[in-house]
DNA sequence: GCACGAAGGACCC
DNA sequence: GTCCAGGGTCCTTCGACC
């Protein structure tokens, strides 16, 4: 396909060019309301003379040129589109337009609200003599918003300070204040409520109102509605706003910029009215449309406008993943969210910050601790425990690179964020890096510091109610998934022993040993059969005799030192079946691989090790619990076991096990039940990520698990939402839509056909093998990606059937589509700063606190002084929660 | 084929 | 003279595993 005239900008101009600048492409080249009389290419111009030569400027560059390289491949694969793929794409798009119209929903009355120059107006407002001058809220390296005088210099957001001086050198700055926004955008917001009380909070200064019933039921006209809405803000608040009415919130966020400032536009509803306003509207005004997709649809289709995206949908589901193509489609066809918006989630809590480039590591460790330090601070303000922490570099080459390490309990304080902080970035030295950013997420959906649910067990209830090991409902909420393992399913089905209390005085329960302890046991082979030796010749020689034989009972999948060894189901009979005091005691065998699990985690992972520890702790804890509630079987105590994972005694042990009770034991005799991650994943990932397969590991478990039991998983997670639901004081709307999905977030259910979807990250699609050798190397900045792309394994993977493009569950995993354009036009979710969650449909966590009891107090228990009985116990884990 | 974790990127305000 | 933010969401790809 022949380049357009924005393609052979790209293309043609280079630095050596007549004008450079033309070249560079930034984001301030987009016009803003106010900004239509600027000289655009005296700002171009300016913005490249500042920018050029600089680091940024050359992080930039790559940024282009890898785009450009992009362009290039899907042209040439356009190229090589048959006639016959041509017509098969055709029909497929076709069908598809035909079905997105039949879906359009002309019902719904949105109206868009955005404050003019907000940031701007509010400094303004308080402090007049800012009135008529040009202003811009920010600093000398970024600007947030700048004032209407401003822009007619080419100022706006998102563009440096310094840059803007130059563009305008009596320009005002003023530093930002988020109280000072907040303040008045709750004003705002009391106003919006007359006319919409769900309506969505997009950002402080912005929001999205359904007044479809306010309209029928005043029986006025929607623009009457905006009229008064608007005069309604400023006597409220004194600042102008602008509005936009159309029958989607992706149509009616683009009506509000079109009269700014201190106007409104309303589009019809009316399918005509609506196809008319498409047809020349430029793709860029489209959320989700931004620099880059822009910039291939016009390189490569010549698309300005959103009509052209019909023109060109062949091409466009040719190319591009049927998600993708499905939403460049929608936007030709003017669709966008219409439906009520669902409850929705915190999904990360983050902080960064940028300072001069340092390689500095006593400095870098320094800005680790604010960042985590003020992390801490927020998560603990709102209540959040997450698992997943997220070290966010930039080089000073601008290189942003992340690490990410999945935790097996959920964290929130300083000290465990910084510990990992600590080892994520430890892994990345020596480095010069500009920015350091902290985030969590996977949340466990509990406030951990909340009141206790009133539906959740004490720590005595729970042990002595026998609710653990009942119909697999054994977990008051589904956030103890992480502590439930297959073992600890199967043995609580298993076990017929009738523990009568917990072991605690057994030091290998109550006391860790130390790798140094582990270090000195080998596992010896004689003749088939495998045993553990430990010395017996220091102060734990009893310890270790119980702890030999525990190791005779245990076993662990996989190679050991090239011998094969038993199977973790041998691990769960021995427990069930020997002595109801014989722990299965975790140890480090040749101080690498974890005996339980098989997990091979260094001597150097001093925190890693322990944690694991833990994780056994708090499984065999449970598991003994459960036992309490079994009948008790006669046990064997064998000390020795046959390296045949299936030896014949120990098989019809389970077997017999097994047909006594009901559970389902297959598990136990499933070989390779509960593996070891792979040995070259942890080499690959380094020492990092073997903090991660420790998780990872026991997910593939708990993963067994889950699939076991997975519809009493999921009324016991519907219960649990409906609960949330009762108790959540949001007043979010119920959302019937909504499920409860595993990792316990809120999740709307896919609708049957989606009027439109949000665009996935932008990628080409893999053209079919039958169209020709047309699987390009992509070009990509980031030297992964390069080595993927040069990977010959990725570059003949044959293209996956168009229809099985993208399973459909893991398209509604984007949640509903457009509202995703919800998030940029729709959402709730596109906010500044902290204000995203204030809104009414904040979310609603989850008061279920379970988390703490069930890991950490264990731990705690575990490492204080032993408690000598059971009621000493449970008096220590109780005083513990109750504090 | 699927679920998951990790990593990177696009986009929004 | 100053020299390109911060807080988010969502999507895609990839690898390993089941």
């Amino acid at each position: 396909m022949e380049g357009t005239e924005g393609a052979a900008n790209v293309d043609g101009d280079g630095d050596g060019g007549d004008r450079p600048w033309q070249s560079y492409h930034t984001v301030y080249t987009t016009a803003k309301a106010g900004m239509e009389g600027v000289d655009k290419e005296k700002v171009q111009r300016v913005v490249y003379e500042m920018s050029k030569g600089s680091k940024y400027f050359q992080n930039e560059e790559r940024k282009e040129a890898f785009i450009n390289q992009k362009i290039q491949n899907l042209r040439i694969q356009c190229a090589k589109l048959t006639q016959a793929d041509l017509a098969h794409y055709r029909k497929v798009a076709d069908r598809r337009i035909v079905e997105l119209e039949a879906s359009r929903d002309l019902s719904r009355i949105w109206l868009h609200v955005d404050m003019d120059a907000f940031y701007a107006a509010v400094e303004t407002l308080s402090n007049p003599t800012l009135q008529g001058k040009p202003m811009a809220v920010g600093s000398m390296s970024m600007i947030s918003t700048a004032n209407y005088e401003a822009r007619k210099f080419g100022v706006r957001a998102a563009m440096p300070g310094f840059i803007a001086r130059k563009l305008c050198p009596e320009l005002i700055f003023v530093p930002t204040d988020f109280k000072k926004y907040t303040y008045y955008s709750d004003l705002t917001r009391k106003v919006f409520r007359i006319y919409d009380p769900n309506f969505i909070a997009g950002s402080l200064d912005e929001a999205y109102l359904d007044i479809t019933e306010v309209c029928k039921e005043r029986n006025v006209k929607s623009e009457e509605i905006a009229q008064e809405l608007r005069a309604g803000v400023y006597e409220e608040t004194g600042l102008t706003c602008s509005a936009g009415v159309a029958p989607n919130r992706l149509l009616a966020k683009v009506c509000s910029d079109i009269n700014k400032p201190n106007g409104q536009y309303v589009l019809p509803n009316d399918r005509m009215a609506v196809m008319t306003f498409v047809s020349s509207l430029p793709i860029r005004k489209i959320g989700g449309i931004g620099k880059v997709t822009e910039h291939i649809l016009k390189g490569v289709f010549e698309i300005n406008t959103c009509e052209q995206m019909l023109e060109k949908s062949c091409y466009l589901y040719a190319l591009f993943s049927q998600p993708t193509a499905e939403f460049f489609c929608s936007v030709g066809l003017g669709l966008g969210q219409t439906d009520s918006p669902q409850v929705r989630f915190r999904k990360s809590i983050s902080n960064e910050r940028t300072f001069s480039a340092t390689e500095d590591e006593v400095l870098l460790h320094k800005k680790l601790v604010e960042l985590a330090e003020m992390l801490s601070a927020d998560m603990q303000k709102e209540g959040l425990c997450g698992r997943t922490l997220t070290l966010k570099l930039k080089t000073a080459s601008f290189e942003v690179r992340t690490r990410a390490v999945t935790l097996q309990k959920y964290i929130s304080s300083t000290e465990d964020i910084l510990k990992h902080a600590k080892k994520l970035l430890k892994a990345e030295l020596p480095i010069s890096v500009r920015l350091i950013g902290l985030r969590v997420s996977q949340f466990n959906g509990d406030k951990c510091s909340a009141t206790p649910d009133p539906t959740q067990k004490t720590i005595t209830n729970f042990i002595t109610s026998g609710d653990v090991n009942r119909n697999g409902s054994s977990f008051p909420d589904v956030a103890d998934r992480d502590f439930v393992s297959d073992a600890e399913t199967n043995l609580s089905v298993d076990n017929q022993q009738q523990t009568s209390q917990l072991d605690w005085r057994d030091p290998f329960v109550g006391n860790y040993l130390s790798d140094g302890d582990y270090q000195s046991c080998v596992l010896q082979k004689n003749d088939g059969i495998e045993e553990v030796q430990t010395p017996s010749n220091d102060a734990t020689s009893s310890h270790h005799s119980g702890f030999t034989e525990a190791l005779g009972s245990t076993s662990f999948q996989g190679q050991f030192e090239g011998i094969n060894v038993m199977n973790e189901s041998k691990l769960l009979e021995g427990a069930s079946l020997n002595s109801c005091c014989q722990e299965t005691t975790m140890l480090w065998l040749n101080d690498y691989k974890c005996s339980l699990c098989g997990i091979e985690l260094p001597p150097s992972f001093v925190e890693e090790r322990l944690e694991h520890s833990d994780f056994h702790l708090a499984e065999k804890l449970q598991k003994e619990e459960s036992r309490i509630h079994q009948p008790c079987v006669p046990s064997g105590s064998p000390k020795r076991y046959r390296r045949d994972a299936y030896g014949k005694e120990e098989k019809e042990r389970v077997e017999n096990s097994a047909n006594v009770h009901n559970g389902d034991h297959r598990r136990l005799n499933e070989p390779n039940h509960q593996r070891a991650p792979h040995p070259t994943q942890q080499e690959k990932r380094g020492s990092i990520a073997q903090v991660g397969q420790s998780s990872g590991q026991r997910k593939a478990g708990e993963r067994g698990w889950w699939k076991d039991t997975r519809k009493q998983f999921n009324e016991r997670a519907e219960t649990s939402h409906r609960r949330e639901q009762r108790d959540d004081k949001s007043q979010a709307k119920p959302d019937d839509n909504t499920f409860q999905r595993r990792d316990d977030f809120s999740e709307r259910k896919d609708d049957p056909l989606p009027t439109s979807r949000k665009r996935p990250a932008f990628r080409e699609k893999r053209i079919p093998v039958e169209s020709g050798d047309v699987n390009l190397v992509v070009g990509r900045n980031d030297r992964k990606k390069e080595e993927r792309s040069n990977n010959p394994q990725h570059l003949g993977r044959p293209e996956k059937p168009f229809a099985d493009d993208r399973a459909p569950n893991k398209v509604g995993g984007r949640r509903d589509g457009f509202p995703s354009r919800g998030r940029r036009y729709g959402g709730n979710d596109s906010y500044r700063g902290r204000d995203k969650f204030n809104g009414r449909q904040g979310y609603s966590l989850d008061k279920i606190q379970t988390e703490k009891w069930k890991h950490d107090l264990y731990q705690d228990v575990s490492k204080d002084p032993i408690p000598q009985n059971e009621d000493d116990k449970i008096a220590k884990l109780e005083a513990l929660l109750a504090s």
